[in-house]
DNA sequence: CTGTTAGCGCCTTCAA
DNA sequence: TTGAAGGCGCTAACAG
């Protein structure tokens, strides 16, 4: 079914090379060859065979994309601008999901590996660092995408989610709120370290002070945040605002407080992280601070195609890049 | 930096032949040399090379995904059950997405076979049939989920549409509700079409009437439901009650009537399609039927591998294989 | 301008 | 129990 190269030879009356070559529009074949080879072509139906060109080249215009969940939206958000753009600059997308499981990233970095893509974005779970350890032994060139690792030297891009912290609590600040409970991921994530501490930059700029029972550390797991604020709230508590670590937390509480028959925002406000409102419409609309999650995606790609051009495999070893994307508050009715 | 049965081969002082086999486990090779080899191989960190066995097996591991969009959650929910179960399977995704734009579709197509995926999962668009038609051309194993097309044979896996719109609509009818107006999609999808009957054949029973203007069509595009909705509700009309054709545009109607100021359900009740908070949290839980993504995903996978493994190269037509997934109301607070 | 040769890494004969 | 040869489809290097 499948035409080949040799049969397109055989039917032109020429070597298999020219025929390469013809369809490549090489100047170095006459003109009346490359139209005869080519008409041949579309008449047969005739597509590359992307695997043989990978066996020769060593490429296979493939990336590797390594994420936890496709029921986070943020996550679902990012694969779309990822796969939209890698597909815009000629990749294919290779995409593998975790689940937060660190022996899932591991084969997903073999798979990747063993498919020899070109190169891999890496979403990190971050319980430890073997996926990325992995990746820098076999030098597949990859790119860490909204959280890092402190120890390892790596490229990545993440979100500025220091000042997103800050911004969201800022806002909640100066809309009164002086007990404000913070959401969080767990303590492993970068990204929840940084939110932490933009939190309590802006509590300690206005003079607030924050209790450790003010941060509470929930993973993203479907209910695992209702079941410990429905908890923390039925306790006596003096909060007026809930910040939470990400819109999908924010929502959890949000349906959280509606079961609870509290009124938001007048008895309890709320601010997210991520602003999935500009990209996804749900029923409310939540007060949040955008991560650029199509900012991140397109520089990820960005970065990683020049590192897979650069390929250096001698690894002389280059300084890596950190790109930080900027961030905006967004407001919505939770607030 | 990558091991190959060559290098092993050297250092092992044997053929690559024999490192191939003792890999395998072959037993016709002595259990020192198995041994030896296998240690070898752990030590230099050796991964198979998936291209070439791909070139000389013909079979890739690989299936390709295509649908339109990440921002709606249907599909998130869909590829992420797909890719886990494929992964269980021993199976890569690469994941195209569409966007609605049928030309991107047929490339996705043409990317598909170049790269020799030994089966795709589309979730058509349907404007065209035209990816269809090449996808039969090649011979390349195929299923269509979540949509049919009624003048093709193919094999296909969808929800029971008609059930699912009969169950909602009979919903609100129990409720008291005797003005529906159905959001639907576009007539070119199937699931569309099938919804509509199923809508009516519930209206009919209750000896509703159903006017032309009761059925509004509009896309999943951002914000488009929003806009018709606002001013097809700024008219005069009668509705008590909306059945949306998803989730997603029930949400965004949701959102629509809190603009407006018009309470939920007390003045408007809503149903919608696919029970996304059975997946994900949502602020609001919505009335739903659920179209039963995770099954769906399931069988279209199972599906798939049986036309994979039972390629017959001489295409000797097999009566496509036609699978309907039963359906679930399931209640939330917007009825 | 065109063709021949060689080989990417692996596996399947066939031969020893 | 092991090895040598050939080839999957394509391209790069070298000849003519």
């Amino acid at each position: 079914m499948k035409v080949t190269l040799k049969e397109l030879a055989a039917k032109c009356g020429c070597s298999i090379t020219s025929v390469s070559r013809a369809l490549k529009n090489d100047r170095s074949i006459s003109k009346e060859l490359r139209e005869k080879v080519r008409k041949l072509a579309d008449e047969l139906g005739y597509v590359p065979n992307s695997i043989a060109e990978s066996m020769r080249t060593g490429f296979t215009n493939t990336i590797a994309i390594i994420l936890q969940d496709f029921r986070n939206p943020y996550f679902s958000i990012m694969a779309k601008y990822i796969e939209e753009y890698a597909t815009s600059m000629g990749y294919s997308s290779i995409i593998m999901t975790t689940s937060e499981i660190p022996e899932k990233e591991i084969n997903a970095v073999y798979t990747s590996i063993s498919k020899n893509v070109d190169g891999v974005l890496l979403l990190p779970i971050q319980k430890d660092s073997e996926s990325v350890k992995l990746l820098k032994k076999f030098r597949k060139p990859f790119i860490l995408v909204g959280r890092y690792f402190e120890e390892l030297e790596t490229d990545y891009v993440i979100a500025n989610d220091h000042k997103a912290a800050y911004l969201a609590t800022r806002h909640l600040i100066e809309k009164g709120h002086k007990k404000i409970l913070f959401i969080s991921g767990h303590s492993y994530i970068s990204s929840a370290v940084l939110r932490l501490k933009g939190f309590k930059k802006a509590m300690d700029e206005a003079g607030l002070h924050v209790d450790p029972e003010d941060v509470i550390e929930v993973s993203s797991a479907h209910g695992e945040c209702r079941e410990t604020l429905m908890q923390k709230l039925k306790e006596k508590h003096e909060y007026t605002a809930i910040f939470a670590f990400s819109d999908l937390l924010a929502h959890e509480a949000l349906y959280t407080l509606r079961e609870l028959g509290i009124q938001v925002p007048s008895e309890m406000a709320i601010v997210g992280i991520d602003d999935l409102q500009s990209h996804i419409i749900f029923p409310i609309k939540m007060t949040s601070v955008s991560s650029n999650v199509e900012k991140m995606a397109k520089e990820s790609i960005k970065l990683l195609l020049k590192l897979i051009k650069s390929d250096n495999p001698e690894g002389t070893p280059v300084k890596p890049t950190k790109k930080v994307i900027d961030v905006k508050l967004s407001l919505g009715e939770t607030t």
